[in-house]
DNA sequence: CGGGACTTTGAGCAAATTCAACCATTGTGG
DNA sequence: CCACAATGGTTGAATTTGCTCAAAGTCCCG
């Protein structure tokens, strides 16, 4: 559970100015991956780069949905609240992620930043006249979509069916699959996010999250180092908690 | 929590001859909806009709993904396992509904018919290659994609932070929903799944769910109509309860 | 060095689970 | 046509996992 800071509205940092996409290293990642060079270009055309700082928000859910998004650099959450404030986080986006998926007007989730984060903007009627002229870049949306798709179901079997110490695995083996992603295969795991976030994506309270952690940490299955830094130690230890086996540890 | 009969493999009732599209009453829902007279005889040409009896598993997890389906009639559900067995529910589909959406050559989920049920089924390569011929087919699969995103992001909501009593509520009333768009708005609604099958949708077990269902009944919020159907009594009581308002009930 | 936010730890509590028994409905075979 | 087994659903009591409330400990930043 979370109070949200409603007050703090979107403050765009550096707005407008595009950067171009030739330089840009998340670009194997992103949407945009794929596509000939005229076709980038078109697309380099509609797009915006705008920046946040850690805890704006990008996206407030019920506002019109008029722009897709592509974080370029830091970590975005994407959440759903209840009446009451209950929150639950859907998803963590890093760099290459896609943000803004959406059939209806309204978007149906909000979104903040986690870190100081970058995105590419496109509007949304001009990319989808470009998403009608460039069918590899329907294709790549489709793709997008059946992915996230997939990872909602596992998110789901985790919600629905893990408990506290499988949920804590699973996640702490997902972030390190997404940097090995981007490189890096150390077993060391950036956790940008606060125990809170951890707990709302986990459908836990923070201080089952901590107690978990500091659990694993004596059992000698993970090491903290310090400040949002987490060591693996036990990989396959781990992935059997994550899959529910019950090495009764 | 549930046991999974996995000895009982698929048997397909009435395979290969394809029924006919034109007199189909679920085309207006289905991927085929919005095509062109000749995009859809060629699509036609493709697709075959399968039929399962309730039980029968349509699709397993990890197996090739060979096809993709369209349910025209009955209710199939989609879900994944742990280990162990636990197994989580990830959604229930009814006639017009879309299965096998996938990027991965196996399917990361399994698919087990709830009551007897029928599909239309496309071999993946041939559909495919439809897909890159017409555009308006692509266009619409992304939309069951994002729809189905969207059902997913609820639905994450409502395993990590609701309460069984809000729970069961979200799933009466979505059910209702699902009623309504094709037409009947009597307020009764079918419920062909097995309480078993609800609780794994829900992260409950059955005898919660038996329990809670108990609770709105002596709180004549819903009305049992014997044998698988319910009568939502009240509502708007039920809908505050499902977005978390606690009418304290 | 001090203040504030975040994290960890502790103790008691409660919602939902587990285990167990009972009831209802259905389909089968004598 | 009825008895009865089988399956699924309901109810009850005890247990447990994770939550709530509370306090103390860290870390960072000015």
């Amino acid at each position: 559970m979370a109070s949200i800071d409603t007050d703090r509205m979107a403050t765009i940092r550096g707005a407008g100015a595009a950067e171009p996409c030739d330089g840009c290293d998340v670009r194997s990642l992103a949407v945009c991956s794929g596509l000939k060079p005229d076709e980038l270009e078109r697309l380099e055309a509609i797009k915006s780069t705008v920046r946040y700082r850690a805890g704006d928000i990008c996206v407030q859910e019920g506002d019109a949905a008029a722009h897709l998004f592509n974080v370029t650099a830091g970590a975005i959450k994407v959440y759903k609240l209840l009446a009451d404030g209950r929150r639950q986080i859907t998803g963590f986006l890093f760099a290459g992620d896609f943000l803004g998926l959406t059939l209806n007007d309204t978007y149906a989730y909000s979104a903040e930043a986690v870190t100081n984060v970058a995105l590419c903007r496109f509007q949304r009627p001009r990319f989808e006249a470009l998403l009608a002229e460039f069918p590899k870049l329907e294709k790549r949306l489709l793709g997008v979509a059946s992915s996230e798709l997939a990872a909602a179901q596992d998110q789901m079997l985790l919600l629905g069916r893990k408990t506290a110490r499988e949920k804590v695995a699973s996640f702490l083996l997902q972030l390190q699959r997404r940097t090995a992603q981007v490189g890096d295969s150390s077993g060391m795991v950036d956790l940008p996010m606060s125990r809170t976030d951890i707990a709302d994506y986990l459908g836990l309270t923070t201080e089952t999250v901590s107690r978990t952690i500091t659990q694993l940490k004596t059992a000698g299955i993970v090491r903290l180092q310090g400040q949002g830094r987490i060591a693996l130690a036990r990989h396959e230890t781990l992935r059997q908690m994550a899959e529910g086996f019950d090495p009764a540890g």
